[in-house]
RNA sequence: GGGUCAGUGUCCGAGCGGCUAAAGGAGGCAGACUGUAAAUCUGCUAGCGUAAGCUUACGGUGGUUCGAACCCAUCCUGGCCCA
């Protein structure tokens, strides 16, 4: 017997469930049940805003149940048209193939795959072989369509027009849940609270043609207390996958949380115990630059492990408190493409900036130091004694740093 | 299929023959202040060029005009109304 009901609510991780909470605590802190969570592989990364879900199937997993990850590789060629006020782009089957395979790598930092104590499932292995009259006969009884049409999810999209194929992505969810229940007896289903309509649609359909009762449970949309997207910053989303963001930029994400942000954040996205949690609740101001500190740890640490974490902390702690710059994000370029150089176009070169204009624009502002002084002449170009140590420290702002490795 | 309205920069959204690289807002970036926070204030926010300047850009394509995001034709996409 787990607690994981408290566990999870205490988290602030429930927000609407298809039965009393009461009853739902019995069924999470009962026996081992199968319970699946949908992703979308729209693209080949994850991102932060995908963590909810994908904690939680963690959290079930410790706590006996097995984790279904379904990834919608059927669902994908339709495009939900929940939350968006226009069609998504149609994604091509290759694509999908392959943005799977980084899903699936990524998936496996938070959750055990192994001995199928979880499952991961593409419902295109079931979505792509049926035969549509076959399949609107056996589902399409069961569905209303004036009960879809009141579906929040399709709501804002009557305005704007909605296609057939999208008002079908309901339908398709829905009978996921209803395949994964007749493969695996899955009997719960996850998501954020934008899926609640089509969490219970599968609900429903389950009870319609089966006559039994399955569960859904929604977890809050998180948004920041500053308003600003979840999993966005600078420089665009903030992927899982480490070469499209670096274990320090992960770190640094995390690390720049907004102080009312720090407690919510480390109940939903680390494993530290409530417990423990709860005596960073009282800090106030510059204090809880500690617990950002941890959270950004541990929060790296599930997803790139111990060692990348520890670097990233380091490199963090030299940057910010010692003003060196060891352990800067770096990458290395030919002297052939540096000495006598515009300094503008390393930068570029170096990614930095996406464009020259864009680098002699923020050396103007004063936003770019290079060795630790600031260049302010645009026609700046690199000599010999700028890389006296082989290396050359670039700063943009105040925190994104680069350095450069000199090859000879 | 008929009618009608619309399609603008990352997004929203003004412009409706020259003064428009395109108002305003949001977002982003930078500077100041700070605690690697928030809030606030300031600047920047197509590319190329040290620069004068040049090149792309207002759904696509053609056209009218000295000159077009703006006018015309046609096509595509979407809304609404009718069938």
């Amino acid at each position: 017997m787990t607690q994981l009901f408290e566990e999870l609510d205490s988290r602030g991780l429930v927000k609407q469930s298809t039965i009393e909470l009461e009853r739902l605590k019995s069924i999470l802190n009962g026996p081992s049940l199968s319970v699946y969570a949908g992703f979308d592989p729209t693209k080949s990364s994850l991102h932060v805003g995908h963590l909810i879900p994908i904690m939680i199937l963690a959290r079930m997993q410790t706590a006996g149940h097995r984790p279904i990850c379904v990834v919608g590789g059927g669902t994908a060629l339709i495009g939900d048209p929940s939350g968006r006020d226009s069609m998504r782009e149609m994604l091509t089957e290759e694509k999908i193939q392959e943005n799977m395979r980084g899903i699936q790598a990524q998936l496996s930092r938070f959750i055990d795959f192994s001995e199928e104590k979880a499952l991961l499932v593409n419902n295109y292995d079931w979505l792509g072989f049926e035969n549509y009259i076959d399949f609107i006969r056996k589902i399409g009884p069961h569905f209303t369509v004036n009960r879809m049409l009141n579906a929040d999810c399709f709501k804002i999209r009557m305005e704007k027009g909605l296609s057939f194929l999208e008002f079908n992505y309901m339908i398709l969810q829905a009978y996921d849940y209803f395949t994964l229940y007749k493969k695996y007896e899955c009997t719960l289903e996850i998501g954020g609270d934008d899926q609640w309509s089509n969490i219970i649609a599968g609900v429903e359909l389950v009870r319609r043609i089966e006559g039994r009762e399955v569960f859904g449970m929604t977890n809050p949309l998180l948004t920041r207390s500053d308003g600003k997207k979840m999993g966005k910053s600078e420089g665009g989303a903030i992927w899982l996958d480490a070469e499209m963001t670096s274990p320090f930029e992960y770190f640094q994400y995390w690390r720049n949380t907004t102080d009312d942000d720090v407690v919510r954040f480390m109940k939903i996205y680390t494993f530290l115990p409530i417990s423990e949690i709860e005596r960073y609740s009282s800090m106030k101001g510059e204090e809880l630059n500690e617990a950002k500190e941890i959270l950004a740890y541990e929060a790296t640490k599930i997803l790139h492990g111990e060692t990348e974490a520890l670097k990233a902390k380091e490199a963090a702690l030299n940057l910010f408190r010692k003003g060196s710059a060891d352990g800067a994000p770096e990458i290395t370029m030919n002297i052939n493409l540096l000495n006598g150089k515009l300094l503008a176009d390393i930068c570029v070169n170096a990614g930095l900036f996406d464009s020259k204009s864009e680098a002699k624009r923020m050396i103007l502002q004063g936003g770019l130091t290079m060795n630790g002084v600031k260049i302010e002449d645009v026609a700046k170009t690199v000599s010999a004694s700028d890389f006296s140590k082989d290396i050359i420290e670039l700063k943009k702002g105040k925190k994104t740093y680069l350095n450069i490795k000199v090859v000879r």
